[in-house]
DNA sequence: CGAGCGGCTTGACCCATGTCAAATTCGCAA
DNA sequence: TTGCGAATTTGACATGGGTCAAGCCGCTCG
């Protein structure tokens, strides 16, 4: 592992405040590695074996039953994910695949466990990733059962339209048919329901998204922070 | 508060392992009430100033948006919930209230935030805690974005069967209204889903349940650990 | 530069669910 | 037991969103 790495997990909130020879040991027996796109890091149903921290590219978590499948979230760096799996060791409940040239930390869950054991910052830090990864699933499951399909991406749009400060102008971050899986409609849903958005004030060409009139897309989405908010 | 009581929350996972001087400093400034049935306990969006612990009754968590409103979960003795909006000290992200009479250790979430910060077995149990409620939304989650109405009944109904051992014959534990809320339909869809479970091997008499043959009806919610598992 | 493979869009159609309204049943209190 | 209000069921109907199929666009790779 290379040494820029290593900080930037270092300052990960998860790992940033506990004891130094702790997260030596976590890291004596992690790997590292890249990834080209497509790849399944972990399939759902199989024992959390690694906890997996992404440093570089996207990484899609999804769920499948019956020949359906649906995707659940998308990772970007720098963010850990299947923690709660591997710090109770049962089965993964999602599985993941890259979506890009992607580079992951994989740290043995049983050392994450025996460090947490003993690391009470660290169990904290952990207890604080639980709580924000719970909130943000808690967020989700509201908003598919209480959006329609337009307000879903209306919301979805006003989001992406303010990571960081609020752009008018901006592209979507994933493939149109992922985002529709994600909102928990079809493509071809997601095509027409965009196609509404215009006369919210939204025009898109291909994956280029403009905003036009601000107040009359937040008509539509009616955002709040109990759905949106990003805590 | 009444010794019994106290002894049945010691004994919960979330404080069972804590030093007994934090049980007693939690303890200290809790308070214990009782409340009738149909009153709200938590209003979605306020400040989280209390961890709730259920000891009698039962309790809806449900959420709005615009008019709507859908049951998020539902609360059983002897639980606590709103642990993670306690912990971050974050807007409740639900609102809750009293389904029947119920009685409800209410504890101070600056005081759960103390003890934690220097309680390493309490951090750990609040993990374990918050990794358990964790999978249950992202199961739930699944439950709605893989499942037809149809089929979350179906599962619905074979999980109910399971509680503890197999019984073919059981009492829906809330109304029905509100099982269709929390499985993501109207009280109408309810009501005809059902009817046409009857060719699964299922009949219904008011609240009354009866599974004629586990079987097929295993075959339409094709239950699965990662879906419907208790953990 | 052209072929081919996805992904995206569009249209036509359909079906699962929702909506609205009217019985009917249930629970409970007088 | 009776009677009322709420819950549930049923029917008729509407519709959001899915499905299927065709065409288009924009890649990549030979």
């Amino acid at each position: 592992m290379r040494d820029g790495d290593f900080r930037e997990i270092r300052n990960l909130p998860l790992f940033r405040d506990m004891e130094d020879r702790h997260f030596a040991e976590l890291m004596r027996g992690a790997y590292y590695q890249g990834f080209p796109p497509q790849v399944m890091l972990i399939h759902e149903g199989s024992k959390a074996d690694f906890l997996h921290i992404l440093t570089d590219g996207v990484v899609e978590l999804f769920a499948g039953c019956k020949g359906r499948e649906t995707t659940m979230a998308f990772a970007r760096p720098v963010t850990s994910f299947v923690l709660a799996a591997c710090i109770k060791d049962m089965p993964y409940l999602m599985s993941a695949r890259t979506l890009m040239p992607s580079r992951v930390v994989m740290i043995p869950s049983s050392d994450l466990r025996a460090v947490f054991a003993r690391d009470a910052v660290f169990a904290q830090a952990i207890v604080s990733e639980l709580a924000v990864s719970y909130r943000a699933v808690v967020r989700q499951a509201k908003n598919i059962k209480l959006r329609t399909a337009k307000e879903r991406l209306a919301a979805f749009l006003f989001r992406e339209a303010h990571t960081g400060e609020f752009e008018s102008n901006f592209e979507l971050p994933y493939e149109k048919r992922l985002i529709a899986s994600y909102l928990g409609m079809t493509p071809e849903s997601l095509s027409r329901v965009l196609r509404q958005l215009r006369d919210a004030g939204v025009t898109a060409e291909g994956a280029n998204i403009t905003i036009h009139d601000l107040e009359r897309l937040r008509a539509v989405a009616t955002p709040t922070a109990l759905m949106d908010g990003l805590d």
